[in-house]
DNA sequence: CCGGGAATCT
DNA sequence: AGATTCC
């Protein structure tokens, strides 16, 4: 016990957070029906009348016209059609309309704060903490001065906050209080409510969209709040609610992180309910779905959630799918993979990263008793983009180039290694996905890793150690000699060791055997194999090649080069940093506080919160905001 | 043809 | 590489 009690505190103290039981401020923002919406902005006409927005033969959501008629999301076209006839429906499978929007709802929202994280396009948590801090420590420091001499707030009217009893949040709240929680965080999450607020009022400003909000001190309930009241609105759950919230939920598939899959698990050992998850011992709960799971769904169950808001960034894959009732020819199987390649390659020239490995997907269709009902389970196979494939800038100011046909001969070298094709097959689903990509801020041009990077760069493009040399022993069991060899090496390949192999033998490395692949080359020549011929299909041989073990030199260097897990440490040991991270920090500052709550937000609270500089003692409400600076 | 991604954990 | 979850 006292234990767990020493580390909770020395945890809290390398946050650098004090020791206040509901610290954080929470916003869950969540646009409504967000395809849909987007549909209207992009085609204005089309507001007030019922609208879907359709995917392959799903309606997979539709505004609130639409839904009046009983229209549901993912319902089936024909199902929706019988419901509202007039129903207009708009093909969303290209989701590139709303990948935008989502960054644009994202680059508005890091006018706030950097602690933005997505989920899905059309949801965002964003951490606003340090706003609700900010804001407090300015008027703080105007109450003690007249005159700012710091880079804070000037605001028009200096003012306090000398009565926190009088604060109410913007927006609905769920349940009311009796009481008002000791630690102060009523008043945060009032303040956060008005920044909610100014957000949503942003994106419908400045984006033409209408979102829902929930504000909390934890993700959790923030995610939960925001459902209760939609579309338009926004909910405070104050954390002395967060019981009854959870328990209002009823069944356990309404928790967030419970799918389908724990759901039938927890329902077979008839827990059905968020309250019957209560009443479960962890043992019990454990045994079912497992230690960690099991830890946190019993939090959850209590309204607990320490999980912080994790910056999103660029996503770390790129993807695309198609899905089709069936597809049993290679000849099919290559020109849809071909057109995925096509649109693979011009949304990872819109990321601008050059991505260095690629992945397959494929579904096959479930051969047993029930066609209809089983989808298949999905496989992949993926491997390092060789060198001579990655595309480069070079000789193009915009945009890379890629070599659309030797990329695609290399997945379907892919595609036999995850289909034999001397069976019949018969697939649903095709996916291609870039899964790694180039560090992007690269290397400093005095590091050594750039060097070489450099020095390799001109030297031939393939030097493979002749494969000549090795034997086709492989050829009968490619998973098996798979795992022999990669056993221990689950770190993929840096760029800088792929490539140059002539590099890596020099400075003795553990070199890596690259006849793995051969027999499944050889097994059925696809057409590619017959276009691509001669040097560029043995090229292609070694690229499969799965990629080298990290070698003690490759750790060394890749320690050397700026990485993100060097700007956290930065960040922890509180150094001054030049780090990208840390000048996005200090950005956010008064300045970005100015520049991102407007005006009215500050006469709300003033208004809430009555002036009252003259000679009031300090009030309890610095308190709670100074403790948490 | 129950969509098309993306993330996390194992 | 697969399973699961989320939207």
């Amino acid at each position: 016990m006292g234990k767990s009690i020493q580390m909770d505190i020395s945890s809290d103290y390398q946050n650098d957070q004090p020791l206040i039981e509901h610290s954080k401020s929470i916003v869950h923002l969540d646009v409504d029906c967000f395809y849909a919406q987007v549909e209207t902005v992009r085609s204005p006409e089309l507001r007030g009348q019922p609208l879907g927005v359709q995917q392959k033969n799903l309606v997979v959501t539709s505004n609130y016209e639409a839904r009046s008629y009983g229209i549901k999301k993912c319902m089936s076209v024909e199902d929706a059609l019988h419901l509202c006839p007039n129903l207009i429906l708009i093909r969303g499978e290209d989701l590139t309309p709303y990948r935008r929007m989502s960054a644009k709802i994202s680059e508005l929202l890091h006018q706030f704060t950097p602690l933005v994280e997505k989920l899905g396009l059309d949801e965002n948590f964003i951490d606003v903490t340090s706003v609700v801090n900010e804001y407090a420590t300015n008027i703080s420091n105007q109450s003690r001065s007249s005159h700012n001499d710091q880079n804070t707030i000037q605001h028009e009217s200096s003012f306090a906050l000398h009565d926190k009893q009088s604060f109410k949040p913007i927006g609905e709240i769920f349940s009311h209080s009796e009481e008002e929680c000791p630690c102060g965080c009523h008043t945060r999450l009032a303040v956060a409510s008005k920044i909610a607020m100014d957000m949503r009022n942003k994106i419908l400003n400045e984006l033409g969209l209408t979102c829902s909000a929930g504000i909390a001190h934890n993700k959790l309930l923030a995610k939960l709040g925001g459902a209760l009241n939609k579309p338009n609105k926004q909910t405070v759950v104050y954390p002395c609610s967060a019981a009854q919230l959870l328990s209002s939920l009823g069944s356990v598939s309404k928790i967030p992180g419970v799918g389908r899959r724990t759901a039938e698990s927890l329902t077979a050992n008839n827990i059905l309910t968020v309250v019957d998850v209560r009443k479960t011992p962890l043992e019990r709960l454990q045994v079912k779905i497992g230690k960690e799971l099991a830890r946190k769904i019993k939090d959850y169950a209590e309204g607990i959630d320490d999980a912080p808001v994790k910056p999103s960034g660029k996503p770390q894959s790129i993807g695309l799918e198609d899905g089709f009732k069936k597809v049993s020819l290679v000849d099919e199987v290559e020109s849809r993979l071909s057109a995925l390649l096509r649109r693979l390659t011009e949304l990872a020239a819109e990321d601008g990263r050059i991505p260095i490995c690629i992945k397959l997907t494929v579904r096959k269709q479930d051969s047993l008793s029930k066609p209809s009902f089983s989808t298949g389970k999905r496989e992949s196979r993926q491997c390092a983009l060789p060198q001579h494939l990655i595309p480069s800038n070079k000789g193009t100011n915009r945009g890379h180039v890629y070599d659309h046909l030797k990329i695609l001969t290399l997945v379907m070298k892919l595609f036999h290694r995850v289909v034999n094709v001397s069976k019949p097959f018969h697939l649903t689903l095709l996916g291609l996905a870039f899964t790694k990509f180039q560090e992007e801020k690269s290397l400093g041009k005095c590091s050594i890793a750039s060097f070489l990077r450099k020095q390799v760069a001109v030297q031939s493009v393939m030097d493979i150690s002749s494969e000549e040399g090795f034997s086709d022993t492989s050829l009968g069991s490619p998973m098996s000699i798979n795992q022999q060899e990669r056993s221990d090496c689950e770190e993929d390949n840096d760029e800088e060791f792929r490539e140059n192999k002539d590099f890596r033998n020099k400075v003795q490395f553990q070199s890596y055997s690259c006849h793995r692949i051969r027999g499944l080359d050889r097994a059925t020549p696809s057409p590619s194999d017959i276009r691509c011929s001669g040097e560029d299909d043995e090229d292609i041989l070694s690229e499969i090649e799965p990629s080298p073990k990290k070698t003690k030199l490759e750790v060394w260097l890749s320690g050397r080069r700026e990485s993100p897990s060097n700007e956290m440490a930065d960040l922890r040991l509180n150094t001054p940093s030049s780090s990208p991270i840390s000048k996005n920090l200090l950005q956010t500052g008064p300045t970005a506080f100015k520049s991102t709550i407007p005006v009215d937000l500050d006469k709300q609270v003033n208004h809430s919160w009555p002036a009252n500089t003259s000679n009031k003692k300090p009030n309890d409400i610095f308190k709670y905001f100074i403790a948490n600076k």
